[in-house]
DNA sequence: CGCAAAGCAGACACCGATTTCAAGGCTGCA
DNA sequence: TGCAGCCTTGAAATCGGTGTCTGCTTTGCG
């Protein structure tokens, strides 16, 4: 910067101004050191400048376990955010049951001065972690199903609406006799596709017997051994929802074992779209978070969240239902 | 620092000395100052430390296209090997293809002043990229399937010998029409993957000839046409390699579409054992790629790579094959 | 006992930007 | 013309550490 300020024959500090749209400089005096800096090709160095604002030009993504192909494609998504500015991506996996779970974030925040991080769920619903984020003074966005937090620090999915329009689509194909097997109870994503699978339902004026919602996990094993479990009922349902697509392919693969298949003996609707649904036979029938695009929203409200005045952004996901071939018309026998 | 340095009635210099394990202090001095450290619970600021030494305390990792699941197991396998420094993981995923690659790559290394970074295949094998970071010092590992560069640079995965293990499967199941189904063509794994397959091939007395050997990208869409192309071959194959799972789903599709099964119809062979294996019916049977496991030495390599007499680490994985059900015995009809 | 070499600690500059504070130039109004 | 006040600009201190160099002690050995 000195060799700048030397050839444009000012200060550092003026063209630390520059650099940093500053408004108090003389357009003329701004427009030749742009120029210099241009033909010179200087870069600030971002970390120098990091240190002397007192943070650093990273942002964070603290992310606890959900698919790897979210993960990615949220990591993908702040990139695309990021793209253009200085600011470089720092991840952070966490285990959430550990006892040092918030110490640990804290540290890492802390530490690496993070101008700002990314939650998705679940830590995305830990209000402890958020409180602690608040107290040390860092930028936050959180990923979740529903508005937990002021509205600039939150993106959300609105996984209540995808929940429904699977149960729109089973219903109108016919379905009547309908089981979920339903997420985490602790996430409230699951609680979200499911009552907005119920809400679906309603609209057709089904109702969901007690007995037709099995508790899962989230896991495939757990759509394994549901997937098994729903079998067993009496009467038979004609059509399944599973709070996530992992699951879904646990159920799938529950029909395999048993000499079942689907759509013909059983449709089934997934969530999430994850990159599995297209790989497996038949093809997944689900619903599409847009998990890429999240990231990307994430990123820009992070960017807009110093400047009070910039205007608030779009702020939320809309699922989408993406027919495949594992759901079908019930047959009128 | 000032503080630990008054308390300690030293100068910041000799607390500075006992951070960085320098020779030049009293035991009794560092004994005492370590103390103090402790009870402050005093953490010298990562970014001012890096300032001084002209480098950062983050680690890059640098990516091309591989699945979302690899990507996410090196990443826990780098962070894995950084726990308990005081490392922190910026993720800079990137298109080969573009013509400002190395130039990028080079940007994101110098503004970030990286300590050092991790490249997985395919960009581990552009020599350019590797000469762009030699050049301007920085550190880094490179995860191949076989050594490109000087030992205390390489993650190799020996591809080869899991190509051979997935033919010897299929030999000894009594397979002898073989398909293959190969990787991208300027990707070293898939000639890797190959070649070992063909050696595999050779120690049974089994030739592969040209037209068993279809040429595929990689994609799940590849595979999915390769699959069908397999399925017209005159004798057909009893059994098929694909070099990664993603093509061998796609056969697996190829032949559901076909109204045929695996495996009765056709034993499959995969590579990666990505996490879609295992919920795709029939289970495929492939050769394990330990990915979480190749990130954590690639980590611990490169922090090691700075001591020249740090001993040299495992620097090599070996691929494992997993037989599941896709494959079986073929029915001496 | 004396002197050279090694061991240990501190003063000070420095990394590359920013903030603080003050000053110079110009404008506007009396 | 004179003076307050705004616009622009710059010098110096600063952020939290590390490198260099110097000087005082201690140790080793003839």
């Amino acid at each position: 910067m000195g060799d700048v300020a030397r050839l444009a024959g000012v200060s550092k500090k003026t063209v630390s101004r520059v650099i940093n749209d500053s408004p108090q400089v003389n357009d003329a005096t701004r427009a030749g050191i742009e120029e210099l800096i241009r033909d010179i090709g200087y870069r600030p160095d971002p970390q120098a400048r990091g240190f002397a604002f007192r943070r650093s030009y990273l942002v964070g993504m603290i992310y606890d376990n959900p698919t790897p192909q979210y993960v990615v494609n949220v990591q993908l998504g702040i990139l695309d955010g990021l793209k253009g500015t200085d600011f470089e991506l720092v991840v952070h996996p966490c285990n959430r049951q550990s006892d040092t779970f918030i110490e640990d974030a804290r540290k890492f925040v802390e530490m690496q001065k993070l101008y700002g991080v990314v939650l998705t769920p679940s830590v995305s619903e830990d209000e402890r972690l958020a409180e602690a984020l608040r107290e040390i003074g860092c930028a936050y966005i959180r990923v979740a199903s529903v508005a937990l937090d002021m509205e600039r620090r939150m993106i959300v999915t609105n996984d209540r609406v995808g929940g429904r329009e699977a149960a729109r689509h089973l219903a109108s194909l016919g379905h009547s006799r309908i089981a979920v097997i339903a997420g985490r109870r602790s996430f409230r994503s699951a609680h979200e596709r499911r009552s907005g699978f119920e809400d679906g339902l309603m609209e057709f004026g089904i109702r969901l017997p007690m007995e037709y919602v099995l508790q899962g996990d989230y896991t495939f094993e757990s759509g394994l051994a549901r997937g098994a479990d729903l079998l067993d009922l009496d009467p038979p349902p004609t059509a399944a929802f599973a709070a996530n697509d992992e699951m879904a392919a646990g159920v799938l693969q529950a029909l395999h074992v048993a000499g079942l298949k689907a759509p013909e003996d059983l449709s089934i609707v997934g969530f999430d779209d994850f990159e599995t649904a297209t790989r497996i036979w038949p093809r997944l029938t689900t619903v599409h978070t847009p998990a890429r695009k999240i990231g990307r929203l994430a990123a820009q409200s992070l960017l807009a969240f110093g400047d009070e005045d910039v205007p608030l952004g779009p702020n939320q996901t809309v699922p989408e239902l993406i027919v495949r071939e594992s759901t079908r018309e019930l047959e009128s026998s």
